[in-house]
DNA sequence: TGTCAGCATAAGCGTTACTTAACCAATGAT
DNA sequence: ATCATTGGTTAAGTAACGCTTATGCTGACA
């Protein structure tokens, strides 16, 4: 590659002036130091970039496709770095987010039509998906921040570039419709009762279930009956509404039915599961204005 | 505008990297220059580049935008320098070559059709036109080199910058087919029968026929009936042999029918008219390969 | 013909980018 | 645990090299 670029810079300031003389004015320096960087990139390419014309530099064949290659670059950069002086005045841009498929789904879109109503100047880009694939991703600089079930305690362990701090609580209920409950449960609840029944969950590897269930019984129940996987919140709800089976909710959003009766909620003494979401961040990351305004949320 | 652009180098060879310490042995200095020249541009841009994370650098969102910028710019400048390499090793490349509508429009395009036989990477962008049109054009550096009918003592007065060498010369004779010949001036050639004929030129301004009454007669013949204009000898020949009337061409062109007497020159005793052809160059500009190889005819 | 503007070159200086060195932090091997 | 290793930061001194000043040259213009 070229040694020195900014050899490139005086060129260009050149060629557009064709003449050093003007060139020098411009970048407020002498026209022997324009002179002398000329000279010096001609001989670091062993090309003629001029014709010494009297009073005028006349631009060789080179020269001109030279400026072809450096003219969009400066024309894109001062549009960059004016992007990046508009950032700092006030919120806007782009906030990369990752968070979990139901919280992002659910939560985080709500929250982020609430921000774009003040900021229309901010966009979003949110990448759905398991901890485990966003924490890489959040290290790698690809997303600014992230939602995940991480806590600041457990588990954040073997993460000390990452600062995190709980944002949101709610308490998850295994439920379903009440003509399912009478049928197939019916008063008694029983482990092995329950485990017996059709289950709807969020994913194959039925994590939601499963620390329902260790929660519940310090005990993990292999093998359950998912009749239904589908990564959606509001799909697990109309399933348990229409009396498929048994699915993990967060609590608030069948407030209404419980308290109907249209909907059961299985209770076995001990507090709720609580679905725990942490915002995670690069620890030392600065935030830009767009980010700070929206994580004064949380 | 940014103030040193090699800063930016060292910020594109961090950012492959992600890590300083590569790209100084990248680049052959020590690390500790490379963190300083990073820190300087994050403090000229006032904006944080990279996080630092332990043997990492996590770049932000801005570094990733700036990055977007410099990269397409560093692909392109490493092809032009490419290509300007090598050129320098053999004749390749565009040749932007100026001449007159009818010499580039019959010998220049011969001259290239054979050129390319010989040297098929070179490409040609041929600009034709009166030389008035073409002199700036090529003190501007738009052309590398242009064909005109000026010569070196005479008219080259006011154009130091440039070095003109004669390249060809040609008789014109004015013509037409012997049915009009006998017709029209049936032997007596006196200037008054020849302007009351019909006549076929190239350009509006009948240039080529004024030149040649000039030459002939030393006195101009201002409202002569050209009947055609085109700016083509194919077409002005044809129109001769068609008994349309008297047109300017090159002697050679015609010399099978003027042996066999179906097209008549009009000669006057004088020495014929010439078409006297010089090369233009911008004096003190290096010639690339392939300009040198074409100008070997010459 | 003299004056002016622009480019090239030489020499010396001054800025600044680079090196060296010391320090810190995190990682992974012993 | 502990230590060696690697990477990044910071400070200070040095050396490079880009800039300035000065001079000479050339062509344009009045």
């Amino acid at each position: 590659m070229l040694t020195d670029f900014n050899r490139l810079k005086v060129f260009y300031t050149i060629y557009r002036h064709k003449s050093a003389a003007a060139a020098a004015r411009e970048m407020y320096i002498s026209q022997s130091a324009v002179s002398q960087s000329l000279g010096k990139l001609e001989r670091e390419l062993k090309t003629q970039l001029f014709v010494r014309l009297h009073k005028k530099l006349v631009p060789t064949s080179a020269a001109g496709r030279l400026y072809e290659i450096i003219e969009p670059f400066v024309r894109n950069l001062e549009g960059g770095l004016a992007w990046l002086e508009a950032e700092k005045s006030g919120p806007r841009g782009v906030l990369r987010i990752g968070a979990p498929v139901e919280f992002g789904s659910r939560n985080l879109v709500e929250l982020v039509a609430a921000f774009r109503k003040k900021h229309p100047a901010v966009f979003f880009e949110v990448a759905l998906g398991h901890p485990d694939m966003l924490l890489p991703r959040l290290a790698a600089g690809e997303l600014d921040f992230i939602f995940a079930d991480i806590f600041p305690g457990r588990g954040a362990r073997n993460l000390p570039p990452f600062t995190v701090s709980p944002v949101l609580k709610e308490k998850l209920v295994l439920a379903c419709s009440a003509g399912y409950y009478s049928a197939r449960l019916g008063g008694k609840l029983t482990p092995a009762a329950l485990a017996g029944c059709e289950f709807l969950d969020y994913s194959q590897g039925q994590t939601a279930l499963l620390n329902w269930f260790r929660h519940h019984y310090d005990k993990s129940f292999p093998g359950l009956k998912a009749v239904l996987t589908v990564e959606s919140v509001q799909a697990i709800l109309n399933a348990i509404k229409g009396g498929l089976g048994l699915g993990i909710v967060p609590e608030y959003l069948v407030e209404a039915e419980l308290k109907a009766g249209s909907v059961k909620a299985v209770r076995t003494g001990r507090p709720e599961l609580l679905n725990r979401i942490s915002l995670v961040r690069l620890k030392g990351k600065a935030a830009a204005p767009a980010e700070k305004a929206f994580l004064e949320n949380f």
